[in-house]
DNA sequence: CGCCTTGCTTGATTTGTGTCAAGGTGAAGT
DNA sequence: ACTTCACCTTGACACAAATCAAGCAAGGCG
């Protein structure tokens, strides 16, 4: 086990964990991997992947076999759909700790894409779909996860049917905040790794609409624009706005 | 084991089943009690309650404790959420075969309401939960209704997110046909039991937008308006304009 | 029967967000 | 140091859908 310095993006300086085996794994806790026992992780380990993939690259695509299922241990992923016509419409983003593949479905539903370097734990579907036919706690640990999923794609349904764009940023800044929070310290600088055009995609607005509504927010003192992200300065009428 | 005649609204004269238990029950292959044995219905039989509920009524309520959960075996059941303000979204429809109860959390997210008289099987949810530890072929079947909820609130976010209301609406019709064709017969003729409010509602735009949108689609011959629902003239057309 | 209510449609106007266009900033490369 | 490029911001204008308003059709009921 070595701790590497690895250069995600430049000024990015901070010691990154080689992960060689997942008994090891400092997001074990944080992951799918929560359910299972050391004597497990051994088989698991077995399956497993570990990859290291820079920023910009499909991890998959819609449409394609699911031939892996994928755990985030480092960085951020896009996921989206695409229009024929080219729309995008990003579904969600997966940080540290998050599942790719909860569907079990047996083509991918959405394309994945790396927003900056990440790394992953790609497990084969069909030898994770046969440890959780002998596994229940695995599969009852999964169902979890898929009931958050369900309840956070209902949010995101509230906030792109009935929310204008100003309710839209600010609830999606305190959404992705309290994703954050599950994995690193609870603040009120919000590092956002991904691009206004992201943004834009995730919130159904177009990158412009977005730019506008941050410089608002920031304009009545409810933000700072910082680099890399977002300062809050009042988390009171920023929750109060996203609320509707 | 008796048919009734019953007056679900004026000028519906179809003979309802009445459903007396579980092995009896039409829709049982169509729902979550598929995964049950002949043997294990009768044990299931003993902790579900049938229920007829009128139009109008509401089922459960968005944040109180979920004490029970649901399958509808009858009519048309709205799920919503509302925020502060009234505004409201529509979540999704249920029908005859739909499971309402699979995020399995303690609180509902949101409120079901019977959009016409509904029948539903009634189940206490720590009865469901022990069943669910005991049986881990009924989680296996919870899970993949699960994986087909987060399929379609995808689909959702992308209609949402990205199509215009001509799009969303040959939408909805399109994925609301498909959805009836899986307890009843494929037909151009798509009964629609809700109100144009609640297709707004559902579709994130408002009703004269819902109103106009149909009389368009109907003047540009796609469709016709009938009582109580569309019949569609112009599939190839529809589906087209729904893929965007 | 006529009156009221509910649900739906249609028209006129407004508005929030999209579109088009220009310009700024900072990092990377020559 | 200059150029290029990607990304972001801002302004002017356009447009799709919301809002406001009126009227229609069908059912319920006194």
């Amino acid at each position: 086990m070595s701790i590497v310095q690895k250069q995600n993006k430049p000024g990015d300086t901070s010691p990154v964990l080689e992960v060689p085996n997942c008994a090891a794994c400092r997001q074990r806790h944080l992951s799918i991997c929560a359910a299972f026992g050391e004597h497990e992780l051994v088989s698991f380990d077995r399956v497993v992947q570990h990859k290291t993939i820079p920023a910009k690259t499909v991890l998959f695509e819609q449409g394609t076999m699911a031939d892996f299922v994928f755990s985030v241990s480092e960085g951020t992923v896009r996921l989206f759909r695409l229009l024929p016509d080219g729309r995008r419409q990003i579904i969600g983003f997966a940080i540290k700790g998050d599942f790719l593949g909860t569907a079990m479905s047996d083509r991918h539903e959405y394309t994945a894409e790396a927003v900056d370097t990440i790394k992953v734990c790609r497990i084969p579907r069909l030898a994770f779909q046969s440890m959780l036919d002998e596994k229940p706690h695995l599969l009852k640990k999964l169902h979890e996860i898929a009931g958050r999923e369900i309840h956070t794609s209902q949010d995101q349904i509230v906030l792109l049917g009935r929310k204008n764009a100003e309710e839209r940023v600010a609830a999606f800044l305190l959404s992705y905040r309290e994703r954050l929070a599950r994995v690193f310290t609870l603040s009120v600088h919000i590092p956002l790794p991904m691009s206004r055009q992201d943004i834009a995609d995730y919130l159904g607005l177009t990158i412009e609409t977005v730019s506008r509504t941050i410089s608002k927010l920031a304009r009545d003192k409810l933000l700072v624009v910082v680099p890399d992200g977002i300062r809050i300065l009042d988390l009171d009428r920023l929750t109060q706005l996203s609320d509707g």
